[in-house]
RNA sequence: UGGGGUGUAGCCAAGUGGUAAGGCACGGGACUUUGACUCCCGCAUUCGCAGGUUCGAGCCCUGCCAUCCCAG
């Protein structure tokens, strides 16, 4: 009864529960200061994640609940994911998911429970506000940087200091059942990781065309300019007496050029709807470092101003900047901003 | 129909008498909460076909087939 009674004290925190290694952790680690509420996130495919979710939520003994997110991932992830291809981009459903699905959704249940706080599995830091990286093996401020200020202000990673195999560790210390589930690296809505065969189902896609050089020469036959990204090498399905790389997609022409050598390379890259999470706005040149995809690879760059948008330029040219995916600013530690890629 | 060239794995392409390089494509793996990039592993018992010479032939000889170019 003592123990009820501090636990009645303590903070309430609302935890995205995926089923998954992670948030398993987060939730044993949050539960030694915060009052814990589980939610899973359903998504509509299969119960094997909830049923993983469940069993953690059990085995620490804290509350669960699951919220159906469909209709919202319809609207903010899948169907921008779908238009993103068919316009010959490159989508990136996670870091929409987080900002428009994701954590809303932990917060309408944090705001109904009368909770201050809400928590994910995530591996990056969030501070009064601020978005600071994770630890550097596994990073993951690159997928959370569109959440706004506002959003970051009620935001707790408790995995901010851990790498994986710590985590895989503590997992097994804890004794929780997902300790050896091997992580899901896949978009969370497409099932076999196929997402061209999830496009094609769903409709609309674009027929097959040409694949063509520079120079607008023939070299093959593309399955739809749906199955490929900028900078691609694998799976062309082209061969010839060097490799090939795709340096353009042209939906209006349903073309996609390839190009030989080391593939596309550019250093001055404009970018749209920038999300300040550091500052309030860019009011002039700045010098930071620029991640242009989920990598390791940063590189320094200046960004200004051009209207509402974000002028990039790097130090050194950057291998393959890709439309749909984004530009994320980092000040040391800290995550500036973001913005998407246009061109 | 004459003259010349070429035929090596799905595609390029080394090899020139000593027991099939490499690249591309493809398959698998690592990496990765998107798509990619990158890295690692695998991938012709066989060199257009049939004979012949030789201890030994993809490499030399003969014939045939195919294909390309120039002549018409």
């Amino acid at each position: 009864m003592a123990q009820a009674h501090t636990a009645g004290r303590r903070p309430k925190v609302v935890l995205g529960l995926s089923g998954g290694v992670d948030s398993a952790v987060a939730a044993r680690l949050l539960m030694e200061r915060w009052e814990v509420y589980c939610l899973y996130l359903d998504a509509g495919l299969g119960e094997a994640g909830r049923a993983d979710a469940a069993a953690v939520a059990e085995r620490l003994g804290l509350p669960f609940e699951a919220a159906d997110i469909r209709a919202a991932l319809e609207e903010h992830v899948c169907a921008p994911f779908a238009a993103d291809y068919l316009a010959g981009r490159t989508p990136l459903p996670c870091a929409r998911c987080n900002r428009l699905v994701k954590f809303p959704a932990l917060l309408a249940l944090a705001e109904r429970i009368g909770a201050q706080w809400v928590a994910t599995g995530h591996y990056a830091r969030a501070e009064n506000g601020a978005l600071l990286r994770g630890m550097p093996a596994n990073d993951q401020s690159y997928m959370l940087s569109r959440l706004t200020k506002e959003q970051l202000r009620k935001v707790i990673f408790p995995l901010g200091n851990y790498e994986k195999a710590g985590v895989r560790a503590l997992a097994q210390a804890f004794d929780l059942p997902v300790a050896e589930k091997p992580d899901s690296m896949e978009i969370c809505f497409i099932p076999e990781g196929d997402y061209a065969a999830w496009l094609d189902q769903r409709g609309g896609t674009p027929p097959p065309g040409d694949f063509v050089d520079p120079q607008g020469n023939l070299l093959g036959r593309h399955k739809g300019i749906h199955h490929y990204t900028l900078g691609q090498r694998r799976g062309l399905g082209v061969s010839g007496p060097h490799r090939y790389f795709v340096c353009a997609i042209q939906p209006e022409e349903n073309r996609v050029v390839l190009s030989g050598g080391t593939g596309p390379f550019s250093a001055a890259i404009r970018c749209i709807q920038p999300n300040w999470i550091a500052i309030d706005a860019l009011g002039g040149p700045m010098e930071v470092t620029v991640r242009l995809r989920h990598s390791k690879t940063e590189l320094p760059a200046v960004i200004s101003p051009s209207g509402a948008d974000v002028l990039v330029h790097t130090a050194v040219p950057a291998r393959a900047p890709t439309p749909g995916q984004l530009a994320v600013f980092y000040r040391g530690q800290a995550v500036l901003g973001s913005a998407w890629i246009t061109a």
